[in-house]
DNA sequence: TTTTTTGTTACGGTTTTCCGTAAGGATTTT
DNA sequence: AAAATCCTTACGGAAAACCGTAACAAAAAA
């Protein structure tokens, strides 16, 4: 079973849940950290002397504080170790719900588990660390399909930067200018209005104002 | 001090360092209800047996399981302990921090007192408890703030409607329609335009799409 | 009651969005 | 290289949204 373990986790309730997950699992050695600039430098530490985590279970969100901090929230920290230990396996430990987030941690991230905080996430957690351990990434199961029901519509950045521009304010008939100003390429108000078209028609959405708040509910925008 | 305390929280982890918190404060008469059913039965049974509770620390959002619950999270929870026990003091401990939804516990379901799931949200609990137990409210500082932002304007019921049906996918010319079916008075599209037109005014915010996105950011729809 | 104020609706011109069609350009296939 | 396919852009009519004005109704103040 993994022998050292780091957790990132600001909040002290959470924290304390997890040891106790922990503890059942005859897991003693472990480190905690309640910033995301601390757990690095854990990892850092850890490089120095040789002696390195086995496993990293991260939340995502960080609450801001009078310590100023470099990295603000779990996605930075996982970025941040990967770089300095790309073996290192991670479990991110979240509240978050968002299809979009979530597949997005495993594709773009690298995350090998994430268990949604929810009623027996103990338990979950408990099942995530052994799959990981016998080299299985885990995602808890009704979490899977909302993931798969996001790929019913793949996303690409160019439909995301446009439903973000309205989002923002930007007129349709606008959004030619913003494109040609970043040198993003379709950029005619033609090509706008056909792939908004294209989502709404795929997603069965009626109108602007409703793909809006669909993007927002996934989390991509 | 309050003498008897009940828990509603699905997190088992949460519940735990709840638990926690109350005993550093010397407080050991509590109970727990892991669903909002079995809470309400709970305050049912404290009735009948004329062994009422001081005060209750809830969560919001109850995950849904096999167990089919006729209350599904904690605001209709509130509703029905409120009519059987309208005295009863209530503290709601989520991760809920979207300045709508706080606003309106404390206005429509008369909370005493909103703690946030954050840094030190045992500290924080503890503070909620004192402040309660002598008759003031209490919300953290820093949702305070953000409360007051959300004032710059006052979203009335009808406002909220509005934007509702906009990110459902209704066409705004369809509006009125909506309104004449459900009684709904000011229903004409003219109206419909002026009401939109005054939330945009005062938000400064330019098209439909963004007051979809700041509202849904508030927590409001 | 009359006047004033406020809120609602009706109307119309302008702008924006919607949507289909077609031309032009680039890439891939044969 | 020619043909086919795909992508982008241009255009134009129809629908919807935007925005100002004016008539009308209801409520409040005089």
């Amino acid at each position: 079973m993994f022998k050292k373990i780091l957790i990132a986790e600001d909040h002290e309730s959470i924290s304390i849940s997890v040891q106790k997950t922990l503890d059942d699992l005859s897991i003693s050695n472990m480190d905690y950290a309640y910033y995301c600039d601390d757990a690095l430098a854990k990892v850092q530490k850890s490089i120095r002397e040789k002696d390195l985590y086995d496993l990293l279970i991260t939340d995502l969100s960080f609450e801001e504080d009078h310590n100023i901090q470099n990295l603000k929230d779990g996605k930075e920290l996982i970025k941040a170790i990967k770089e300095l230990q790309p073996s290192l396996k991670i479990i991110v430990f979240s509240a978050e719900h968002r299809s979009g987030v979530i597949d997005s941690l495993f594709n773009e991230y690298g995350i090998n588990g994430f268990v949604r905080k929810a009623r027996n996430d103990s338990k979950e957690l408990k099942k995530a660390i052994a799959s990981i351990y016998v080299d299985e990434n885990y995602l808890s199961l009704d979490l899977q399909q909302e993931v798969k029901q996001l790929n019913n519509y793949e996303f690409s950045n160019y439909d995301i930067t446009l439903v973000s521009l309205l989002s923002q304010g930007v007129l349709q008939k606008n959004i030619p200018i913003y494109l040609q100003n970043n040198d993003i390429k379709p950029n005619s108000l033609s090509s706008v209005e056909k792939k908004l078209n294209i989502m709404k028609e795929n997603l069965r959405i009626t109108n602007n104002e409703q793909l809006v708040s669909f993007c927002k509910d996934l989390g991509i925008i």
